[in-house]
RNA sequence: GGGCGGUUACCCAAGUGGCCAAAGGGGACUGACUGUAAAUCAGUUGUCAGAAGACUUCGGAGGUUCGAAUCCUUCACCGCCCA
């Protein structure tokens, strides 16, 4: 791969919000690659990670993806554990107070992050490391020494403060120590390129390229990945909105949910969590646009892809065949959780007890609405016994066959 | 330290004594249709009850009232302004 399309594939699916920053960092990444490729030096490149929540789902893989770009292409790649911002506890995206971590939690967090993160990184490639290696050396004189680099105007520009200023949301004062020690990361670590969500735009572009200049060291290169969209297509995918796709979930489910996001946000998956690259995703979209690829047939592929990722090729394709045949075809899946039925239940005791319904009342609804089959036929008395055995199926995707 | 305001269901948010199990939006779920768990349209979304209805819920605890998410007291947390 030459440099240019290198750089094509490394910019793939930023996001930088100002198309003249977007043009400095391009640039700047292409002098670092030449450099790089003269000196045969690898370009030191990281992301940071607060392990503040254990369950990962596929918007967490974005920057992880683009790590594992630069590596494939041979640079050196760190996975930056924040143990120490996250003992101090990020108020970023404060809705509810957070807990203080303690220092086992946080380890325990990081083990399984960890865990999550080598599904798409190349663990014999990766350095990983623990912010508090460096942060707990600082002194506070260190840390004011740190904060004459920048003034408040600064941070009060800010989009993410000016907004929250603008609606009376809380600023809190550490928060302002987040990008300073943030950026302090990127200087301990000698860091050419760190890569972030548009969330972490002001950190790695200001305080991170600023500290390391203060600091006598070449400003970093920010890789700033865009957003990916919930399985709504339009919303950030985030845990409080509901929209996630999770990554410790069966390739079946994986599969159909990917299926189940709009045709419009295809792009964006494409681009941001798959390891397709530029020409290829342009050929698809060209096919889509031209009408000769099926929508249904690219979000398939990218379904499978993503699958694959994360469950390998198997269990992708496995979970294809399944949606084809269940969804595509209307048969009964292959395989399917058993429920044995005991003596005087009524439908509504199996609905509850076979964990398809959470309340009475909630499987009371499912059968109103004709959403509960046994072999097909529509059950729609609740409080009668159940029938008899067979495969019983609510909704569209669960099934159980009850013996 | 002083003054004012806020805390509502999965999320955001309306509601300032009965018509409130609580508007609206998002999410989730179900059905129809389809190209798919897309789009679109319709419906459901506290718990229990076959139903009428009953019970629990609006930051916590008390209180006023026939009746409270709404008024009072107090506690906790948060915001704004002034210092």
């Amino acid at each position: 791969m030459n440099i240019e399309e290198q750089v094509e594939l490394l910019m793939q699916g930023t996001e930088y919000g100002d198309e003249d920053l977007k043009k400095a960092m391009t640039a700047e990444l292409r002098e670092r690659l030449l450099a790089s490729q003269k000196e045969g030096r690898p370009l030191r490149v990281y992301c940071g990670y607060d392990p503040t929540s254990t369950d990962l789902h596929l918007g967490h893989t974005i920057s992880m993806r683009k790590l594992r770009q630069f590596q494939d292409l041979g640079h050196e790649v760190t996975f930056l554990i924040g143990n120490y911002t996250a003992l101090v506890g990020d108020p970023s995206d404060k809705n509810k107070a957070r807990p203080i971590l303690t220092q086992e939690q946080v380890a325990a967090n990081a083990a399984t992050y960890a865990d999550q993160a080598f599904r798409v990184l190349d663990r014999a490639k990766t350095k990983v490391r623990y912010n508090g290696e460096w942060l707990s050396e600082l002194s506070l004189v260190d840390l004011i020494r740190l904060g004459q680099n920048f003034t408040v105007q600064q941070f009060l520009a800010r989009e993410n403060f000016a907004n929250r200023l603008d609606k009376g949301e809380p600023i809190f004062l550490h928060e302002t120590f987040y990008a300073l020690m943030q950026g302090y990361d990127a200087v301990a670590m000698q860091t050419d390129v760190q890569v972030g969500g548009t969330d972490q735009l002001f950190n790695i572009i200001v305080a991170g390229r600023k500290l390391q200049d203060a600091l006598g060291q070449k400003p970093l290169v920010g890789v700033i990945c865009g957003i990916l969209p919930g399985t709504d297509g339009v919303q950030r995918m985030s845990k409080s909105t509901g929209n996630v796709i999770p990554i410790n979930t069966t390739a079946d489910d994986m599969y159909g949910k990917v299926m189940s996001i709009p045709d419009a946000a295809m792009g964006k998956f494409y681009r941001l969590v798959t390891r397709f690259g530029p020409h290829e995703i342009d050929a698809i979209e060209k096919s889509l646009a031209a009408g000769t690829l099926h929508p249904r047939d690219a979000k398939m592929k990218l379904a499978r892809e993503i699958a694959s990722i994360f469950h390998g090729d198997g269990a992708a394709d496995a979970a294809q065949e399944n949606f084809v045949r269940t969804f595509q075809q209307k048969e009964t899946p292959t395989e399917m959780d058993e429920y044995v039925l005991q003596s005087g239940q009524t439908v509504l005791d199996v609905l509850m007890d076979a964990g398809l319904a959470e309340s009475k009342s909630k499987a009371r609804a499912l059968i109103d609405q004709k959403g509960v089959r046994l072999d097909g036929e529509t059950l729609d008395r609740g409080d009668a016994p159940f029938p008899h055995a067979g495969v019983l199926q609510v909704g569209k995707r669960k099934f159980v066959r009850v013996k």
